[in-house]
DNA sequence: CTGTTAGCGCTTTCAA
DNA sequence: TTGAAAGCGCTAACAG
């Protein structure tokens, strides 16, 4: 491998002069940078960015923990897209780290970051709770900031949308199209965006006087096949219903699934819908309605904050209703 | 920063015990390893990987090389998200690089991951031509495998499948079916794959006796969207087809979404057809016939030839075809 | 403008 | 089994 002195050699100058050529920041002299740089070509010279990275004791990277399960559906597509977007606008390299399965592995992805000196970690949490990642910020000097969980203790460290008030503008949006019997199918137990979403659920209804039918409510977890299984379940209940709300967009494409399959007609049989805005919602057929969650807008934020502690940052972000076919005004209920 | 130093410092040995009781290779005295690990609680010590990497000369981490623009897509999706489980199952990070938008930057990609020493580099190509991959192979030392892509002058850095092979058994299958009036919807132009797909498409219909119509051949450029447009203009030439065949199955929903919008059921009035059997397609109404490709079979080939170049592996890799509801025996052409 | 000299934090001989 | 010292490749004072 050759190195900053080979080409220092070569040029006949010291290796800090090369250093400075590199770097831009000091002035040499043309002739030399000539010399330097033709070394350089004839060497084949490139900076190892480790030492570069350690006696300038920073990176010019981000982690981000996300959970290898998860990142399969085109939901973290979509986020895994905007952080590495987002990363190299800030001419910063995104470095990947699994969460596995379980908190200590969340943790564990954590600290590989940190001992690979990101300048910035993001955590897309799936098993930490908000008083071990309020701890874990504590205890680090490092930025951290977490996407989808709010953070009360931590206002600056997190990013996220309020999903129990999208799920009540969601259920308004249905309520107003004369639904009354609205099964939800909700996410994996103990996932606060679920059970947000849920409560959205159960508050938007009683505050319309309608106690919720724990006869309607299917749990799955996120997955298109989850969905698909809980409608079955559903159906198989034999309960009336005019519409079906699943927490995520994945879900209401695997409940479309089966409702198809039992011979309804989507929306003039059963209407339904989701969240999240997926890029196949507005392809599926029908299309799907949903919620728009911004998270272009939300992790460009979080690398800002990262990257820009001390800028004030909008860290609660708006969630919008989506209106298309998949949704008909409610007729009588099967 | 608290470093090895402080932490021997506080046990009471040199910085080589402390590095040693971490690594285990050597034998270090229970009692002493204690007293260090102690330390190391207390401190609060995390082992700089930065330093370490430098050191050893090596950094465990695996570069990937994709163009930002296409992970947006379910298809790059699951290529991440194979590559991040492979690298992980090899205790190795996942470095992500964007291609951005031309050979050069595809280029800077590739040393960017350099000269951060990962110790192999998987690239997705976009731009770069087998020739210039050829090249970039030829003069680097580090372990580099080009995903989807044949290089015959580099055997063993290359995985890919055969797509025009591909092509012909979907088109034989689509034949088998009665299909005579097949139309195409391409990828971008220039891209290997795609002319590889359209090169199975017209041989497998002169095989068949068939000359292909140019009128039944539309581009997109592999999203939803463009392959929504290119059946709308598909769609206004007015002429006749039985069956739709798109270069991918992103495409393959657009198109879904036009004929639809046309009132043309499928697959009564049109038979649909993919490749690359993304996890939609089974959901999709109707289901989508594709070719799955093996990806995960790739990408954990691709790691396997970096990190063990000896290994004979295979690189040649099988798509297979999937039928499913989109495709019907043809009746008679619209 | 450029060379010399210390480090950055860790690993690894070489001796003891 | 442990410590001292050299070195990984680069940057950054400090002189000159």
């Amino acid at each position: 491998m050759v190195t900053i002195l080979d080409v220092a050699r070569l040029a006949g100058v010291s290796k800090a002069t090369v250093s400075r050529a590199l770097n831009g920041k000091v002035f040499v002299r043309e002739e030399v940078k000539a010399r330097i740089f033709q070394a350089i070509a004839d060497t084949g010279y490139r900076p190892n960015q480790l030492a570069r990275n350690l006696a300038n004791n920073k990176t010019n990277s981000i982690g981000l923990v996300i959970t290898n399960g998860l990142y399969n559906g085109p939901f973290f597509a979509s986020m895994i897209y905007h952080a590495a977007t987002s990363s190299e606008s800030f001419s910063r390299q995104l470095v990947l780290a699994d969460g596995k399965h379980s908190a200590q592995e969340e943790r564990d992805a954590i600290n590989l970051l940190l001992s690979l000196r990101c300048e910035g970690i993001m955590i897309y949490p799936k098993y930490l709770s908000v008083d071990e990642l309020d701890e874990i910020i504590d205890h680090n000097t490092t930025p951290i900031v977490v996407i989808n969980r709010e953070l009360p203790r931590h206002r600056s460290q997190c990013v996220f949308v309020d999903h129990q008030q999208n799920c009540e503008t969601m259920m308004a949006h249905l309520l107003a199209q004369g639904h009354r019997r609205i099964a939800f199918v909700a996410g994996s137990e103990g996932s606060p965006t679920g059970e947000s979403r849920f409560a959205g659920y159960c508050h938007a209804l009683r505050k319309a006087g309608i106690e919720p039918d724990p006869q309607l409510h299917v749990r799955g977890s996120w997955s298109i096949d989850s969905g698909y299984q809980a409608a079955q379940q559903l159906l198989a209940r034999n309960v009336p219903f005019t519409c079906i709300l699943a927490a995520n967009d994945d879900m209401a494409i695997g409940v479309a699934k089966a409702c198809q399959e039992a011979g309804l007609r989507l929306p003039q049989d059963v209407s339904l819908a989701g969240f999240d805005d997926s890029v196949i919602g507005q392809y599926y057929n029908p299309s799907l309605t949903t919620i728009h969650v911004p998270m272009d807008e939300m992790i460009r934020n979080a690398v800002g904050m990262l990257l820009q502690p001390d800028a004030q940052t909008l860290n609660a972000h708006q969630g919008e209703l989506v209106c298309r076919e998949s949704v008909a005004s409610a007729k009588k209920a099967r």
